[in-house]
RNA sequence: GUCCCCAUCGUCUAGCCUGGUCAGGACAAGAGCUUUUCAAGCUCUCGACACCGGUUCAAAUCCGGUUGGGGACACCA
């Protein structure tokens, strides 16, 4: 039984690199029908916070990555120093005294040696001992330190596979080292590329958002988001991008994952999310889309109509390109007072259309039924009679009523917006005699 | 400084293992079409095997070096 690990830290949020390690464990979990374990690294006391680890776990699961077990390494601390005393007893480490403490701290004492690992994505790598230093196994303050915590857990966690990221790979050497002298069987190793920004080098706050969260607050749907980073150092072949998440794990093997390091690029991102949009059920949109709405007092929090603003994200759903537009592009629907864009006005309400639009007005009042389709036959007719291109009026009466030059339809905005509030706006560019 | 990893269009990549298809696709960009806009859709265009040497009849593919990029060297994780 395969058994992967995803194990961050509480020190700081989820982020883009992180995800996307935590991603390819969980899919080789899926894909091996094997175990994903949650091990939360949390023996930084200090810099550890709730927060944090709140937001990771809440990413996690916003993302579709669900754990079999979870474990936190602050709680596991006597674990930690039992296998550093059988450390000491066999000699292999010894203790030593920091200058300004009272406590001792214990060190691995790292014997000269070539030391081998057999990456699954890279092949070989050989690591001389003589380049590493004596390593910490437990600090004069009690804790353990990263690598021995680590090797502990990911033995006596039954871990198999060690998926990570690239940054990991001088550490393996002393993890490997570490294992051989608790007597415990090396796991495989999984050395993952890293994820660079924009200007080369290390994603980072400075290049664009790297949290989890905040692609969340941005409007990113997590299948866009899952499905781009899962692009990011594998391909499903068949030169396919849109993979099913299903698909994925029929798909994947951790051996194809690439070993080149890849830049983050929003723009693929920001398409990858317009497809999913469009896929999306209008009514999982517009559920996503109410708190924003009402967060801009759009709408009132206890009583709104669902119905209608399902329509309405149909509308949109197309030319979105995160679900945060939604409540800019479609303002006009829910703003008493619209803005209108002075660039547009200037464009195409600057000529009087008085006549037009008061006739318009007529038209729509003299309609039998009020729907899209018999709003755009009066419209067209009045234009023929009228005897001017439709698209000299279509413009301006959109800029009338949305305060945009684009936007969904002429016809269908009309109908949402309802045939009072259409006259109504209207009615504010027609100059009384 | 020492050690390690990596190298195909601007970006993500297919192809490399098992040398021989105009090096394929996607994003971005540019052009056009869509007699209602587009940030939607469709069509087309631009665009890469880092460099040098070797092996071979033949190299993006195998080998070596150079250069470039990245990472690691904490009583952080």
């Amino acid at each position: 039984m395969i058994r992967v690990r995803f194990a961050p830290s509480p020190t700081g949020n989820l982020h883009i690199g992180g995800a996307r390690t935590a991603l390819f464990n969980w899919l080789y979990a899926k894909a091996k029908k094997g175990k994903f374990i949650l091990r939360i690294e949390d023996t930084d006391k200090v810099r550890s916070k709730k927060e944090y680890l709140d937001e990771i776990l809440y990413s996690l699961k916003w993302l579709g990555f669900d754990w079999d077990e979870v474990y936190y390494q602050g709680q596991r601390f006597d674990i930690y120093r039992e296998h550093a005393e059988r450390l000491l007893k066999t000699g292999a480490a010894y203790t030593e005294k920091l200058q300004d403490s009272s406590s001792c701290a214990i060190i691995f004492k790292v014997i000269p040696q070539k030391i081998k690992i057999n990456d699954l994505i890279r092949g070989e790598i050989e690591f001389d001992a003589q380049d590493i230093k004596d390593q910490v196994l437990i600090k004069s303050d009690g804790s353990p330190a990263y690598n021995f915590a680590c090797v502990v857990d990911d033995a006596a966690m039954n871990i198999t596979h060690v998926i990570r990221g690239d940054d990991h790979i001088s550490n393996t050497p002393k993890q490997v080292l570490l294992y051989k002298a608790l007597g415990y069987p090396v796991p495989e190793f999984a050395h993952l590329p890293l994820i660079l920004g924009k200007e080369g080098g290390r994603l980072s706050k400075r290049t664009g958002a790297t949290a989890i969260s905040d692609y969340r607050k941005m409007g990113y749907l997590p299948e866009a988001l899952v499905n781009y980073l899962l692009l990011l150092g594998w391909s499903p072949g068949g030169n396919r991008e849109v993979i099913d998440i299903k698909e994925a794990i029929k798909l994947f093997d951790i051996k194809d994952a690439n070993k080149t390091a890849a830049t983050f690029d929003l723009d693929k991102l920001n398409w990858f999310n317009n497809q999913y949009l469009k896929k999306e059920d209008a009514q999982t949109l517009a559920d996503t889309v109410i708190p924003i709405l009402i967060d801009k007092k759009y709408i009132p929090a206890d009583n709104f109509d669902r119905n209608y603003i399902i329509s309405l994200v149909k509308l949109f759903q197309g030319r979105l390109t995160t679900l945060n537009d939604f409540a800019d592009w479609a303002d006009f629907f829910f703003l008493q007072e619209i803005k209108i864009d002075p660039k547009a006005e200037e464009k195409f309400l600057s000529k009087d259309l008085s006549r037009e639009f008061a006739l318009f007005c007529q038209r729509l009042d003299a309609l039998d039924k009020f729907d899209i389709a018999s709003t755009e036959a009066a419209f067209r007719e009045m234009v023929k009679e009228l005897d001017i291109e439709a698209k000299t009026l279509i413009h301006p009466i959109r800029v009338a009523l949305t305060g945009k030059t684009i936007g969904p339809g002429l016809f269908e905005v009309i109908y949402y917006l309802g045939k009072e509030r259409t006259k109504e706006r209207l009615s504010k560019f027609i100059k009384k005699e």
